[in-house]
DNA sequence: CAAATCCCCTGCAGGC
DNA sequence: TGCCTGCAGGGGATTT
């Protein structure tokens, strides 16, 4: 049938990474099956810039640990071992962690390899952008990149975030992508609560008034929480650690939509870019 | 302290 | 058909 590009218009390529949705569902499935199984070994492929712990040190630190908890803040997961030491994994942009039988080949893109001392499945850390993270923490020590974190966004309330941004000259849509203001919203999560509150994205974020921020603040809560009940968004790398696809990409009302008539009102949807970031919104309903 | 800019990386769409 | 260019994006470092 007709394709959206005979339209004519040159449409941007949108790509989603994980933001708190995909990183709680992963952490929602990854947990039982870590939960209690010891590392037997870890393989690491060719030694990446990535790595905050180099994989040397990683492996030698987590052989033979086993797992206690999975727990996540913003789009960080963490793993607590059983010496009280902890692993820290960020999947940046194309970051990807997968189960699967201990066999067949790995790709050039997976980097580490975890091996259990049962016969489960294994796990792949996988990135091909190499944006992700992996960090080891001594027992006791503490991350400054998760201490600087703002409160997780399932938990922002109007009054903290009015707290957090009344001051804040920067466009709302950019200190909503900043984590130390809260922790799990990027950049898809950002337009679409934007534009079921109405607001536009461009506006300082010191201009909005209390009874904004409480709708906006809201509004994220149940935006992500509606995503996590379809799995997340799966537009171009985000998988399940089982292979699935998230479904929530198919709700979106201006991620992505540039171009493509408003759902509330006909009017085009636009793409801005606002910190380096692509934002999408509707200029008829957002004011 | 906040804001703006640049950069890391690689697959792939678009242009010719 | 095939090569070349530019873009996507989180977040850290650096500069203003």
């Amino acid at each position: 049938m007709c394709c959206p590009s005979s339209l004519g218009s040159r449409k941007q390529r949108t790509r989603n990474v994980p933001e708190l949705p995909e990183v709680e569902i992963i952490r929602r499935k990854l947990s039982p099956l870590l939960v209690g199984r010891t590392i037997r070994k870890l393989t690491t492929g060719k030694p990446s810039y990535f790595f905050l712990t180099p994989p040397k040190l990683l492996e030698q630190k987590i052989t033979g640990r086993s797992f206690v908890s999975l727990e996540r803040h913003g789009k960080y997961l963490i793993c607590k071992l059983d010496d009280t030491s902890q692993m820290l994994w960020h999947l940046g942009m194309t970051g990807q962690l997968l189960t699967r039988e201990r066999k067949g080949a790995l790709d050039v893109h997976v980097h580490l390899r975890f091996e259990f001392s049962d016969s489960g499945p294994e796990l792949l850390f996988r990135d091909v952008r190499k944006f992700g993270k992996v960090r080891w923490l001594k027992p006791g020590s503490a991350e400054p990149r998760l201490n600087k974190l703002g409160v997780d966004a399932l938990e922002i309330t109007g009054q903290h975030l009015f707290e957090k941004i009344r001051k804040r000259s920067a466009p709302v849509k950019t200190v909503l992508l900043d984590q130390g203001v809260l922790a799990g919203v990027g950049n898809i999560y950002a337009d679409e609560a934007l534009f079921i509150s109405k607001i536009r994205p461009l506006t300082a974020a010191r201009e909005l008034g209390k009874a904004q921020v409480d709708l906006l603040a809201s509004n994220i809560r149940s935006i992500l929480s509606r995503s996590i009940k379809l799995g997340g968004s799966s537009i171009s790398d985000y998988l399940h650690p089982d292979g699935q696809s998230g479904a929530f990409q198919q709700t979106f009302l201006v991620y992505g939509r540039e171009g493509e008539p408003c759902t509330k009102c006909q009017q085009l949807i636009v793409r801005d870019v606002l910190g380096q970031r692509s934002t999408h919104y509707c200029p008829r309903c957002q004011r």
